[in-house]
RNA sequence: GCCGGGAUGGCGGAAUCGGUAGACGCAAUGGAUUCAAAACCCAUCGCCGCAAGGCAUGAGAGUUCGAGUCUCUCUCCCGGCACCA
């Protein structure tokens, strides 16, 4: 390696002049400057940095750096997510205070940040776990909870045994803690819910008005889970019981009904029906194991004696209960169609049940007159095939709609039977509450009754109490704390009681990117004018697996604030990037037990900050999601390419720079500049590259030239353009000079390279002075020998000619 | 199963509007240098072919003077959802 280039030397004083200077500290107010909100996902401080930290805050990091450059007031803030599972393991394995395991993390982490020279605004540091920002997630809290939107309510929830306690739906993958991995059950508990069902409709439309990639808006649109249709009731008795289905054209299909095990109405039914429920729900195995059963062989049993009116028809039919049905979704009762609904057919097949079609393809014509027949023949083919009729066509034995479409019948039919339109969705309310320790303590107590009560401004911060024992027993640590029930018996009184769950949290990163604005306000949660300023963030810089958790509370946390006036945005983040994974050098996911872990230490202390940075850049595309496998020699080559910077620095002369060279780096500054707004670092790196080719063989190499190569190598490799920067004799910081920008006209070159074709195909390459018409195209085109015998041996029929593209020559035999 | 995104050399990738496919880098090969090696430097580097030339962007069709790019059919890979009525 280059000895010239000493990374170590050049990278210590590069930070030390930064710091000295400055640099990366944003004034907020500054009116001179556009302000651009660049954000990416604080990280949580579990201690190790490892390359996707790397890849995360150092690529975004030359983007920074970039608009800087070009101009604008940057805000690049970071701070860390620091309340968690891990810090609390800690503490129950080690003995550790989970605080100072904490803090003492984010010491570390806060230098290996600054060890890859990313310019965050560190004076902005925004640390969840701490009481001064806590105290505004609590506050937040009470606000939802004074609109309604937490409630406290009892439900089926998602249990992890092994981390002891509640997850969110979004916090299920698979069937599993999103966590650690292992099994979730199925448990019924009075919990907080934050109420984001009530946003459903507007997650979902805000979508439509965000530039997001497809992909990152087809998850968030799949997880809502909007489908529009109709509540029917069917009664049973006297007992009313509502169904939702999608398909209220097939009601006269209808031949059993089915309710979820846990369906309310089944309390209301004689005692010999719940002993048949009970006896069903014991059989069951746990609803998670079902779930995540390959097998999915319906199970079920007939209520005996119970018998439902169809409302079309007016005929009896049986009632069931079937976990295939989901108690939290819809009504949690279904009317069962098994003509038309393959898991209704599968049902029907196994328990014998009556199979009526109502929709026949509209093919069939006068057939579908003739419907004792094909009622059979479409049973038969149903029975045969085990699938269903779906789709639409013509009604029949459907009363006064046989013979018309089932579409245009539809709603026609629901308000038959007295039904309405009805919109269900798949999301849920967002299950807040953690039976844990390490997280913000909900700031709600309890009056004598049980009643919840908010915990008023004036005691908040609620804090954290710290006699508490960790060890999980399924029960809130919490519950074990002394300090904290006589906190609330000496403010409340006698008989109130504490709540012992902690936040998730996802809730103290629902509202991050406002406390940045005013981190030491201690009278609100943000500025006002300041939110107004700078929200919504421009570009928000993070990882996919957020999609559906982070990014959708993110924007029901601001939906709901917006609509009390807290924020002025509906929506938190304009643009959003996910980045891609780095893989292993053998191509897997980097991972302990597949022994392909790298530790970015090693290549940052013998290639240096600068030539990680770059290789990370140059990777491969920032703003598509792919994997990108982590290259052994790709760094090393990088670091070479920096060598090969340091000596044609060292050939440069005071001369004039040539009209041809300020072309190819007015060229690569535009290109920099655009690629570097689509995140796409690789093609901006390779930019420099050529302008680095250009160099090595030009014969001398103008300092001013080189002057601005350095300024756009500044975002990329910050420590050593700064120390370019000085051996240029430079004033002050590379990175408060301006972007190189050029002439315009520069960006056109004054010859043309035109490709010539024959029939579309390739024969040679002609140059001509720019503006060059057709005829003196052809002119040259011809003294190539192989155009002009082409064209000696076929006739001449059409001429394509692009100006500064292609002259193409269409000819027949 | 449904929805979304993809597929380009040995590898990562480039081609911004339908206009010279393979930029840039890695690896590889040959040479130069060296006592020797590493590093550095020069050259070659999609496939077939001595060459002329032909064939090539997952497969097949289509539109077009011209298709990696547009349309249709299919295959495979990645991601999301999944007994959600």
């Amino acid at each position: 390696m280059n000895r010239a280039y000493d990374h170590r030397a050049i990278e210590s004083k590069a930070r030390e002049k930064w710091e000295y200077l400055n640099l990366s500290v944003t004034d907020l107010s500054d009116k001179t400057k556009d302000p651009y909100y660049l954000l990416v996902e604080f990280p949580y401080p579990s201690g190790d940095m490892h390359i996707g930290h790397w890849y995360a805050f150092a690529v975004t990091d030359i983007y920074a750096r970039m608009l800087r450059a070009r101009g604008k007031n940057v805000l690049f803030p970071i701070g860390f997510d620091a309340f968690g599972l891990p810090a609390e393991n800690a503490a129950i394995k080690h003995g550790v205070d989970p605080k100072d395991w904490t803090y003492k993390n984010i010491e570390r982490m806060r230098t290996q940040l600054k060890s890859m020279g990313a310019s965050f605004d560190w004076s902005k540091e925004v640390i969840a776990c701490d009481p001064s920002y806590y105290k505004w997630t609590q506050w937040l809290f009470t606000k939802l909870f004074e609109q309604g939107l937490a409630e406290h309510k009892e439900a089926s929830v998602k249990w992890c045994p092994k981390d002891q306690t509640v997850l969110a739906n979004e916090q299920v993958m698979d069937g599993c803690c999103e966590r650690c991995g292992t099994e979730v059950e199925e448990k019924t508990l009075t919990q907080w819910f934050l109420k984001i069902t009530q946003y459903a409709e507007r997650l979902l439309t805000g979508l439509n008005t965000l530039p997001w990639r497809e992909d990152i808006k087809e998850a968030q649109r799949a997880w809502i889970g909007k489908s529009d249709g109709a509540t029917l009731t069917f009664m049973i008795g006297d007992l009313s019981v509502d169904v939702f289905t999608t398909r209220p054209d097939t009601v006269f299909g209808v031949t059993y009904l089915v309710l979820a095990p846990e369906h309310s109405a089944l309390e209301n039914l004689p005692i010999e029906n719940k002993a048949e429920v009970d006896a069903y729900i014991a059989k069951t195995k746990t609803k998670t194991e079902r779930e995540r059963s390959e097998n999915k062989e319906k199970t079920g049993t007939q209520l005996s004696g119970v018998m439902a009116i169809n409302p079309a028809t007016k005929e009896e039919i049986p009632v069931y209960i079937a976990d295939y049905v989901i108690g939290s979704y819809g009504t949690g009762a279904i009317m069962a169609v098994p003509a038309h609904d393959d898991r209704d057919l599968q049902f029907a097949l196994k328990f014998n049940l009556p199979i009526c079609p109502v929709i026949a393809r509209a093919e069939l014509g006068k057939e579908i007159e003739d419907n004792p027949r094909l009622a059979e023949s479409l049973r038969e083919s149903c029975i045969q095939s085990g699938v269903a009729i779906v789709g639409d066509g013509i009604l029949f034995n459907s009363g006064e709609h046989s013979g018309r479409s089932n579409k245009v019948a539809m709603w026609d039919i629901v308000d038959a039977v007295g039904g309405k339109r009805t919109t269900s969705y798949r999301l849920r309310d967002w299950l807040v509450s953690r039976q844990r320790y390490w997280g913000c303590p909900i700031p709600i107590v309890y009056d004598p009754k049980g009643e919840p009560h908010t915990i008023p401004p004036e005691h908040l911060p609620w804090k954290l109490p710290t006699d508490v024992d960790f060890t999980p027993t399924g029960e809130s640590p919490l519950a074990s704390s002394v300090e904290l029930r006589e906190r609330v018996t000496r403010i409340f009184g006698d008989g109130w009681t504490p709540e012992y769950d902690t936040l998730d949290t996802f809730v103290d990163s629902s509202w991050y990117f406002n406390r940045y604005l005013s981190t030491d306000n201690e009278h609100s949660f943000s500025d006002d004018a300041l939110m107004k300023k700078w929200l919504p963030v421009n570009r928000y810089s993070g990882g996919s697996e957020h999609t559906n958790m982070h990014l959708l509370y993110a924007r029901f946390f601001t939906m709901a604030l917006y609509d009390i006036a807290l924020s002025p945005v509906e929506e938190p983040f304009i643009e959003r990037f996910n980045r891609g994974l780095i893989m292993g050098p053998d191509g897997h996911k980097m991972s302990k037990s597949k022994g392909n872990v790298l530790n970015p230490d090693e290549f940052v202390e013998k290639y240096g900050a600068d030539a990680v940075r770059v290789y990370l850049a140059f990777i491969g595309p920032y703003n598509e999601p792919g994997n990108y496998p982590w290259n052994l020699d790709g760094v090393a080559g990088m670091r070479k390419f920096l060598e090969r910077i340091v000596s044609v620095i060292e050939r440069k002369e005071d001369v004039e720079v040539s009209e041809d060279l300020m072309r190819k780096l007015a060229r690569a500054s535009t290109r920099i500049s655009s690629d570097g707004d689509r995140f796409k670092f690789n093609t901006a790196v390779s930019a420099l590259m050529i302008l680095l080719n250009e160099f090595e063989s030009a014969p001398k190499i103008p300092i001013l030239a080189v002057r601005d190569f350095v300024c756009m190598l500044a975002p990329f490799a910050p420590h050593l353009a700064e120390a370019l920067w000085e051996t240029l004799g430079q004033e002050g910081s590379v990175h408060v000079a301006e972007w190189p920008v050029y002439d315009p006209d520069l960006l056109q070159s004054a010859v043309s390279v035109v490709a010539v074709q024959v029939n579309g195909k390739r024969r040679g390459v002609i140059e001509l002075p720019k503006d060059s018409s057709e005829d003196d195209a052809i002119l040259e085109a011809k003294k190539i020998s192989a155009i002009e015998n082409a064209l000696n041996e076929q006739v001449l029929e059409r001429v394509i000619y692009v100006p500064e593209r292609i002259l193409n020559f269409v000819t027949r035999p």
